[in-house]
DNA sequence: GCCACCATGTAATCGGTTACATGATTAA
DNA sequence: TTAATCATGTAACCGATTACATGGTGGC
């Protein structure tokens, strides 16, 4: 019985096995760590925990902080052996994007060189942006960003974000220069 | 009064200016072009043709090929100035990305070492697999995707895929490399 | 005769965000 | 006392996909 994880239900599980305990302490996680390529809110966090608690892959405690309500989770012996699944599944998984400047750039043929260039301009502002988003997480990741700590891929896996939005970066300003001398001849 | 365009509409219009004229073109245009930053489903396509219409961005004329039923489109003034603003807006834009393999690679210090390489040997397949596809639609790319022909920056996004892709397969490989030391010491 | 392609559409469902509401605790 | 942080939740809405239905045309 192989239980489908839905997509906020496999952030929520490995969130939970890397020592996240609330609903809170899971968005806190995902928002300084895999946001960029895997989002969760509120508002599906706290439902599926729910449903996954139900569906028998998470046990609840209720564990209140002084006079505050807070519920603390944890796998069960069914939640990690389908987490484990879903890691080791044999499947290339979703992978999708959406670039709104890149599908700009794709119109450009509409645009005067100027606009054509700015477009390019913006793609290589908004890359150094996120760079330095990236950066500023760099020394939590580096030591593992849960208390467990010792974690090595939270902090190979921002690497492979720096790497990315260099890339994208470097490869905006080659085109602005080419559609530069483009412009000039 | 500058009209919002809802993500959809976006390509819709970038589209038909750049030559297609029927539902049925524009889905053909993105799947052979931008679906990999930017997709449209007919049952988005269809519906929004219909209220971009209604709301004098589009004009709609009947054009049946022989016994079927055939509605042409082409954008009005005020469609062409929405979509001229839209080009040339102020602002970074939508950008997406849901990588499931990169999820799991960050979840990796759960798995067992050849586990965890096993991801990065996926993400590399996945990567090669795509840029095939991309390989594939270049010659079509580099003389202009419509009949019209001429465009240019077609061709330049389908190179950002391209170099893109051949960034995550490299990365991947030397990852592979690195877990493989890692796991022979 | 059949298959690939041209062409248009809809209903059900999904996964997700946004905005809001509520309230306790802690540190400045 | 006030702001930041911890903590939980829901309702409205949105954008999109999927699966289905329908039918003509052109070439082998």
């Amino acid at each position: 019985m192989s239980t489908h994880l839905t997509p906020t239900a496999r952030v929520i599980l490995g969130m939970l096995q890397l020592g996240a305990k609330t609903g809170y302490e899971i968005k806190h996680a995902v928002e300084v760590s895999t946001r960029f390529f895997w989002g969760a809110s509120y508002g599906q966090i706290y439902p599926e925990l729910r449903r996954l608690a139900q569906a028998g892959l998470l046990a609840a405690s209720e564990a209140p902080r002084g006079g505050v309500r807070r519920t603390e989770y944890h796998l069960t012996a069914e939640g990690e052996r389908s987490l484990h699944e879903w890691l080791t599944a044999d499947d290339a998984g979703i992978f999708e994007m959406r670039d709104e400047l890149l599908l700009r750039l794709f119109f450009a043929d509409l645009l005067s060189s100027e606009d054509a260039r700015a477009v390019a301009s913006r793609m290589r502002e908004r890359s150094e942006w996120i760079l330095e988003r990236f950066r500023e997480l760099e020394p939590d990741a580096r030591d593992g960003f849960t208390e467990g700590g010792g974690e090595r891929f939270p902090h190979l896996a921002l690497q492979y974000g720096i790497g990315l939005m260099e890339w994208i970066a470097r490869w905006a300003t080659e085109t602005e220069r080419a559609l530069d001398e483009d412009r000039l001849s």
